[in-house]
DNA sequence: TTTTCTTTAGGTAGAACTACCTAGAAAATT
DNA sequence: AATTTTCTAGGTAGTTCTACCTAAAGAAAA
């Protein structure tokens, strides 16, 4: 037998979250093992219960449901997230596309087809509302993140460069005849600008997007 | 006046070895950094020495040249290989193109054009003797490595996943409900089996290889 | 049965990176 | 000319990972 599918809500209404509930209460394959009523609850309780999947709102007290997505990328999480809301407004759509986001379901077309979304998710597809699919199309073409990069000054996407080809600051402090404190103070720097956290993180994104540093 | 070539040989026969450096000395942009007679040596020597260039006989006693070459990928070396040697058997050359050769020169035909071969090698080009260049057309298609990736145990590999995932040692630890000693010291195995070495080449080899991890 | 491999976990040391600071000099903007 | 940004470099602290060890218990293989 297939493991559950599991499912964390979060939603400042606490009449949509019973609504969702009663919802995915129908299949017994899903199980919804949370919910939170603000965007920094449901991020600290996602960190914390890795669901598979989380149901995020947009309008939240705190942060946003589209800022806790932003933060679970930001932390290289695996947690798929589903975005819920009622806005049809394509800034958040395109917003949303940028965050990785699985899913972006119209909060008056849910009742219908959620758990199968839910699945498809789960699976790794897509799922964009029909009302909103439309975005999809012209998007795609113009793809390509108009990266955080040019935020870094030149002096930095140089030792981004370097990071990418996993050199140590050592290595890169010799390299370039600088202090490894220059080195390591332009790492934080860079990490501050583009918003990552953690151990590795600058490293991955460094060799993630080794092709786009000009 | 751009940097000199710098160029390391290993090769078992000190003939061979003079062979090379003389046709070398012609050309002043090409320094000979160091030789080796076989391979446990030729490695250490080229972590040491981090020439530009490793001129790699396969027939070596001890690890052979495509050994070698392999042991440098595996520690995200920035040295180029140029695997020189007297087979023309395609499972040779199939195996040196698994492993970023910039280049395979079969000796018979090396005298000509070995500084021509360096040169283009430097610049980030590729070289392969003509006599063998047919294989290339065919090959390209079925790429994918049989990875070492068999050599590790099934712990092993699901440690090599959550690694793949950028989870730090502690995190897995608290994931598997072990010690984060024990996480470590899997760690320390991982890299020992598959040759790997220096901060972060695990986790580099983690994320490049996370498809193949099964 | 003996040997080897695997998994577990601890010891110690050092290198590397992150996370915050401060601060001066140079360069670019306003 | 004044202000802001960038680059430089240092201080301090803490986490993470690497690189060596040892060692016991259990499983698998010889």
């Amino acid at each position: 037998m297939r493991k559950n599918i599991k499912i964390f809500i979060a939603d400042d209404h606490h009449i949509f979250r019973k609504g969702i509930r009663s919802i995915l209460a129908d299949d017994k394959t899903i199980e919804v093992i949370g919910e939170a009523s603000n965007g920094d609850e449901a991020f600290e309780m996602l960190s914390r219960l890795k669901p598979d999947i989380a149901l995020l709102d947009i309008d939240m007290p705190g942060l946003s449901g589209l800022d806790v997505a932003r933060k679970l990328k930001q932390n290289n999480s695996q947690i798929k997230s589903i975005i819920l809301t009622i806005h049809k407004d394509r800034e958040y759509f395109d917003e949303a596309m940028e965050l990785d986001i699985k899913a972006y379901v119209l909060k008056d077309s849910i009742a219908n087809d959620l758990i199968d979304c839910i699945k498809k998710v789960n699976e790794g597809a897509y799922y964009i509302s029909p009302a909103i699919s439309g975005y999809l199309v012209e998007k795609r073409a113009g793809r390509k993140e108009p990266t955080q990069l040019d935020k870094l000054t030149s002096t930095e996407k140089q030792i981004l460069k370097l990071i990418a080809q996993n050199k140590t600051s050592h290595q890169i402090a010799d390299e370039l005849f600088r202090s490894i404190r220059t080195i390591e103070n332009h790492r934080n720097n860079i990490c501050t600008k583009l918003g990552l956290k953690g151990p590795h993180a600058l490293l991955i994104f460094a060799i993630e997007n080794k092709d786009q540093i000009s």
